[in-house]
DNA sequence: GCCAAATGAGAGTTTTTTAGTCACCTTTGA
DNA sequence: TCAAAGGTGACTAAAAAACTCTCATTTGGC
């Protein structure tokens, strides 16, 4: 019940790829390197990315990878589903032959209605928004901790 | 990104003691064949409902096993993480050491709300309404199966 | 006290999935 | 023709999930 790493790797390559200048490509070797990631994995993800036409990829001298679509119009369950699959939180909501009480089951429907708020969620905001977000929440940390002598209550997170 | 077929029996037994009269208690070997469980599996899942004071458990001849709390106080949420441990989306979400950008990054936040919707959502049904809902549909797939032959719209089903 | 019926618990196996590695192939521009 | 880029398949390793087997413990009734 977690993304698995592949899906992380996808996301921020992608969100790298979000933060140029549109129409601008960069090379594995530098995501890779930058983002944390091995790059033999990277290459394959690189791959399924590219499969799903989200990315574009050009060999050789000077080529490089770069969005296919603008960035405001990819979300995280674009890339997720790009190279994990569709989303199912459960066997019964593939299809009806995992389970023979799926005609008249409670609990389906509500993993159905998980499924598709979490769907709804994860397609909510932009690669573009989230890239703004980011350099926004970034340069909030910084001056925070410049000024962190002054005693200011640092950012607030959740591991509820 | 799925329900473990651990999670999925320890829901099964849950739903089946919750369909009992209150105070009733039956046994593992009923609730295994009774939901196509293996037996010995479903030993330690029950255990770990016990452990987890979902369920009261007695050996012995006469024993068994039953709902330590009202059925309309448990939800399937509470029945997942009996078995399950807590639910993390993300390993972003388990705590700050995996990865270095949680404290500013917009893809930890999007992953938050999706994971506390989910869990609203799964605690949003105890597991009496959600037994009432069952028999309720059951019954309403039994009359239109009967019926059948009228050629009545079947009962809509989403596989998004 | 003994027996049979019930849950409890641990070690171990098999299978599946995930993660990662390695080696080599293909494309392409200078 | 070479070097720099991405593409691909086979393979291994590690982790998780699913399951099996065996024996232990509790308990009520005779």
């Amino acid at each position: 019940m977690q993304l698995t790493m592949t899906g992380e790797y996808a996301i921020r390559a992608m969100l790298h790829l979000a933060s140029l200048p549109p129409g601008d490509s960069t090379q594995i070797t530098e995501i890779a390197s930058l983002w944390e990631i091995p790059e033999n994995i990277l290459r394959k993800i690189i791959s399924q990315l590219a499969k799903a036409q989200l990315i574009f990829t050009q060999r050789g001298i000077g080529g490089g990878i770069r969005l296919a679509q603008p960035a405001d119009k990819l979300t995280l369950l674009d890339v997720i589903e790009a190279v994990e699959g569709k989303i199912y939180l459960t066997k019964c909501l593939i299809g009806p032959d995992f389970c023979s009480r799926t005609s008249w089951c409670a609990v389906h429907l509500v993993w159905c209605e998980a499924q598709q708020k979490m769907k709804e969620i994860l397609s909510s905001k932009s690669l573009a928004e989230l890239v703004a977000i980011n350099d926004f929440r970034k340069s909030q940390v910084q001056s925070l901790s410049s000024s962190q002598a002054n005693g200011l209550n640092n950012i607030e997170l959740n591991y509820s």
